[in-house]
DNA sequence: GTAGGGTTAG
């Protein structure tokens, strides 16, 4: 204020001219002026306030507000603002309420942000009764009233849809609402979300004059309401209103191909972006990284990421999601690491996507610090964050760990549910796994098709076939879940380990849709613990007609032949899968020592401790037999002799890796190791006695389920 | 006044 005017002219022209202030402290210089030469009228005041507000300094202006003993619509408009622009958006529609308990009306530049706040308080009933008063007063023939009434009614549109009961009312009939009611009680009338969607339809039919926000808002509420074909439909129509799609539309349109899996229009709004310079948006980057990762292209997910000149925490949360759900754990990892050099705080969101990963690769270590970073950061309070723990926590063989977590939970929703139920099926925990299953079902969260697979995979470790017959019928009869590959593939397994191998045969005969090779070769593989070689052949021949290149076929079907000593038929296999030029993956195990992965295969000398290792197994060796331990040759398949076949178990990759953690661990310090594949017969009765003899809990998780070993006893009694 | 990413299985 370095004027010649003297400072109460100054005041006085500043306060009709408010935007000429640009700074937060020439506000507050013009506050002290003010207070030094004016007279406190309410309408100056207001003005101030309404300065105040411009630069969201919310106590200032509400100290002011305060002072005032009736106050005018400019001073509660710009309080009732600066609440919703903090995110006080309760606040904001009790001032509101209040004003207009008083008989004050607001204006066409008030309503707009008063719907916004009503929409985050998911209050319908007030969100219509300001409705109606918008009608009296006329205004809602005003452009942003229209587009924020459509605002709010695609909001509440979402929460009928997808919570069935999350819409708050309040009638302002009712009278002025005391403390929390403005967030209250709940509407659960059935069908509201069609009345809601009429009501945006009405609104947006009604409008005088549309621009590109009315259509964005409205086609934003149809995608995220799964009204993909409605939303599609008004993106063309918008073409003929004349109304060009921008950022907004596009940002609602990826997701939709994205959901479709349908890369090649995913591919075409791309281009839409790139020719009209959309495509270094970060709301269409992140977009287009889930939209090819969603169709598995990651690839172009990556690529996308690269070529964005700048990065926030979504796009690279949407890139490390990617790769996670592509099954890139390894560069998941390596993203997230990147992500916290580039100095970008990881979210709730960002462990929910990387979590699996670990979970996957059996990362205790990696898991545990992560953990550390959520309960610093709190967000171990998110249900996304916490099922993702607890999934982890039972992947990684900890699964008093997932337990307590899941019980530490406020709420469980129904993957949180299904984690746990999952968790102890993996760890042969059946009865706990199907006492939560009722609990679920007890607590009121619907099942769905993932948590079937839960169950039957907990009835699977235990042979509870009648257990999983049950709940097969309730599935499809009263959940009406048509039954998936999924959920065959784990009553073919669980009839399969149970020995019902013509029961399995004749399911999985009867299933109403197409089997494939990775159902057959469960039953064929329950053929061969089973030693049914007729029943095999059969097996094989079925699945050979559908999948002629299933590598696990060819060395089951050798193996089961092996088994029967026929030698020639054995190497038959052998040959044909040599000849389709296809090769199985190793049989490894990876253990993790001190923050790190070791790795090995069966017969490997290649770890510099080699040497240790193999005395440690020989000694080992001499002690189980001393206590009784006989190897069992029997499904060795190869045509060598006794001694050499001994040798070929003796250096099993399990037992490397085995050996190695107890000569690199502390006495009594639990091991866990991981297979690929499942775990040999041999192997599993000699880990019992070293579990014993080195005085060990020994945790194994196979590909399909965790063993644990304690004093020569496994927790799957022999079972798996 | 309009917009984006996540957990369970495979």
């Amino acid at each position: 204020m370095t004027s010649s005017s003297t400072p109460k002219t100054l005041v006085q022209t500043l306060l009709k001219t408010p935007q000429s202030l640009k700074t937060k402290s020439q506000a507050k210089e013009l506050h002290a002026q003010f207070l030094k030469t004016q007279p406190h009228s309410p309408s100056s005041t207001s003005i101030l306030i309404s300065i105040y507000t411009n630069f969201n300094l919310l106590h200032d202006s509400l100290f002011l507000f305060n002072s005032l003993s009736s106050p005018p619509l400019l001073a509660w408009k710009s309080v009732t603002k600066c609440f919703a622009n903090s995110g006080l958006f309760l606040n904001s529609v009790t001032y509101f309420v209040q004003m207009r308990g008083l008989g004050i009306y607001p204006d066409h530049k008030m309503l707009p942000f008063v719907l916004k706040a009503c929409a985050f308080i998911k209050n319908l009933r007030l969100g219509e009764s300001i409705h109606g008063c918008i009608i009296r007063l006329g205004l809602d023939f005003d452009l942003f009233t229209g587009n924020a009434l459509l605002n709010m009614y695609a909001k509440f549109q979402n929460l009928e849809v997808n919570g069935g009961h999350k819409v708050f009312t309040f009638n302002m009939l009712d009278g002025m609402p005391k403390g929390n009611e403005l967030c209250g009680r709940l509407a659960q009338k059935k069908g509201k979300n069609v009345f809601q969607l009429d009501s945006v339809r009405k609104v947006f039919d009604m409008m005088p004059k549309r621009d590109v926000v009315s259509w964005n808002t409205v086609i934003a509420g149809n995608a995220q309401n799964g009204m993909y074909e409605e939303a599609l439909t008004m993106v063309r129509e918008m073409g003929n209103a004349n109304m060009k799609p921008d950022s907004f539309t596009l940002s609602s349109v990826l997701p939709i191909f994205a959901e479709y899996v349908d890369v090649m229009k995913g591919k075409e709004i791309h281009g839409y972006a790139i020719r009209h310079r959309f495509d270094s948006d970060w709301y269409i980057g992140s977009s287009l990284i889930d939209m090819y990762a969603n169709c598995s292209r990651i690839e172009d997910s990556c690529r996308v990421f690269n070529l964005l000149p700048q990065r926030d925490d979504i796009s690279w949360n949407s890139i490390i999601a990617g790769c996670v759900q592509n099954g890139m754990f390894d560069k998941g990892l390596n993203l997230f690491h990147q992500m916290l050099i580039a100095k970008v705080k990881p979210r709730d969101v960002s462990f929910s996507s990387i979590m699996p990963a670990c979970a996957y690769l059996t990362t205790l270590h990696l898991g545990k610090q992560l953990h550390g970073y959520i309960i610093r950061g709190g967000f171990d309070d998110n249900v996304f964050v916490a099922s993702s723990l607890v999934d982890m926590y039972a992947k990684c063989g900890n699964i008093k760990a997932a337990r307590w977590i899941f019980d530490q939970m406020e709420y469980h929703d129904m993957v949180s549910w299904t984690a746990i139920i999952m968790g102890h099926a993996l760890h042969g925990h059946a009865h706990d796994a199907l006492f939560l299953f009722k609990q679920m079902e007890m607590d009121g969260v619907k099942p769905n098709y993932v948590s079937f697979i839960a169950v039957f995979t907990a009835c699977s470790h235990a042979g509870l076939t009648d257990e999983a017959w049950g709940h097969f019928n309730c599935m499809t009869q009263n959940h009406g879940i048509t039954p998936g590959l999924e959920h065959y593939a784990a009553m073919a397994d669980l009839l399969g380990r149970a020995g019902k191998l013509e029961e399995a045969y004749e399911f999985i005969s009867s299933m109403h849709i197409a089997p494939t090779g990775s159902i057959w070769s469960t039953l064929l593989s329950a053929c061969r613990v089973h030693k049914n070689l007729e029943l095999a052949e059969k097996v094989a021949k079925k699945l050979f007609e559908v999948d002629p290149e299933n590598v696990g076929a060819y060395v089951l079907m050798s193996n089961i032949y092996a088994a029967a000593q026929r030698w020639k038929d054995a190497a038959k296999m052998r040959i044909s899968l040599k000849k389709k030029g296809i090769r199985k993956e190793p049989a490894c195990t990876w253990i993790e020592v001190k923050n790190r992965v070791h790795t090995f295969i069966s017969g490997d000398k290649s770890h510099p401790l080699y040497e240790r290792i193999y005395k440690a197994l020989k000694d080992l060796l001499e002690q189980m037999e001393r206590e009784g331990y006989i190897p069992d040759t029997s499904e060795v398949s190869h045509d060598v002799e006794e001694e050499q076949k001994k040798y070929l178990l003796f250096s099993h990759s399990e037992r490397l890796a085995l050996a190695f953690g107890i000569i690199s661990t502390p006495t009594g310090t639990t091991i866990r190791i991981t297979k690929n594949i499942r775990v040999c017969v041999d192997c599993h009765t000699a880990i019992k006695f070293m579990s014993k003899i080195s005085q060990r809990e020994i945790i194994v998780r196979d590909n399909s389920r965790f063993h644990h070993f304690k004093d020569g006893k496994c927790s799957c009694k022999d079972y798996w």
